[in-house]
DNA sequence: ACCGGGATGTTCT
DNA sequence: GAACATCCCGGTG
């Protein structure tokens, strides 16, 4: 069943850990979620949000339960799920996947990738993998706008998740909102 | 396997 | 003008 609105409407370090074995739906490819981080507001030096609100992260302060897709490095999207309450910043990136269906599509989407296993090893690449842009910021999960939705297919939770630093940060690289499955072999890095 | 550098352009100072 | 929540490729061992 399709998480609903209530289940992105809290704390991201709290949200992050129970989207670990969620599903992710975009149009046809799906695949299990092994690895996030959460990122907050004001309090959080490693957040888009720091400063404030600015045109690019007007949809990290919204209301939860929806995309929040960026561009970074000329090249890149990436793709986080906006948690708490509607004008709080907060949200979780979504880091890697394991590919459960439309691998022939994430194929043709991620050319670069050599084994089926790197398709979604990493932020940038599981949004190319998936096909989801700038098109999708904004998207809301909980109506499956753009086709894009999270599902709970009744796998639960790793009881005790990995936990580390974030990765890739310059500032703010010392918080522990990290979150992973044990020994998935889909781990980004 | 690991490491180093280049790609590429938007965003904000 | 600098920084950037990254990735890929080509080097070496």
């Amino acid at each position: 069943m399709r998480l609903q609105r209530e289940f992105y409407a809290r704390d991201p370090r709290r949200v992050a850990p129970e989207l670990l074995n969620k599903v992710l739906v975009a149009g046809t490819c799906r695949g299990r979620i092994v690895e996030v981080e959460a990122y907050a507001g004001a309090d959080d030096p490693g957040s888009h949000g720091y400063r404030g609100m600015t045109p690019r992260t007007e949809v990290m302060f919204g209301p939860p339960g929806r995309l929040y897709v960026y561009f970074t490095y000329g090249m890149h999207w990436c793709a986080n799920v906006v948690c708490g309450p509607d004008g709080e910043c907060a949200a979780v990136l979504l880091r890697a996947l394991t590919p459960l269906a439309g691998l022939e599509e994430m194929r043709k989407q991620r050319p670069a990738a050599r084994q089926d296993r790197d398709l979604c090893r990493g932020p940038a690449k599981l949004a190319a993998a998936l096909g989801i842009d700038g098109a999708a910021n904004g998207a809301d999960l909980v109506a499956a706008d753009a086709g894009i939705e999270l599902l709970d297919d009744k796998t639960a939770p790793p009881a005790k998740p990995g936990r580390s630093v974030r990765i890739g940060l310059s500032a703010g690289d010392d918080l522990p909102w990290r979150w992973y499955v044990p020994g998935c072999v889909d781990l980004s890095r």
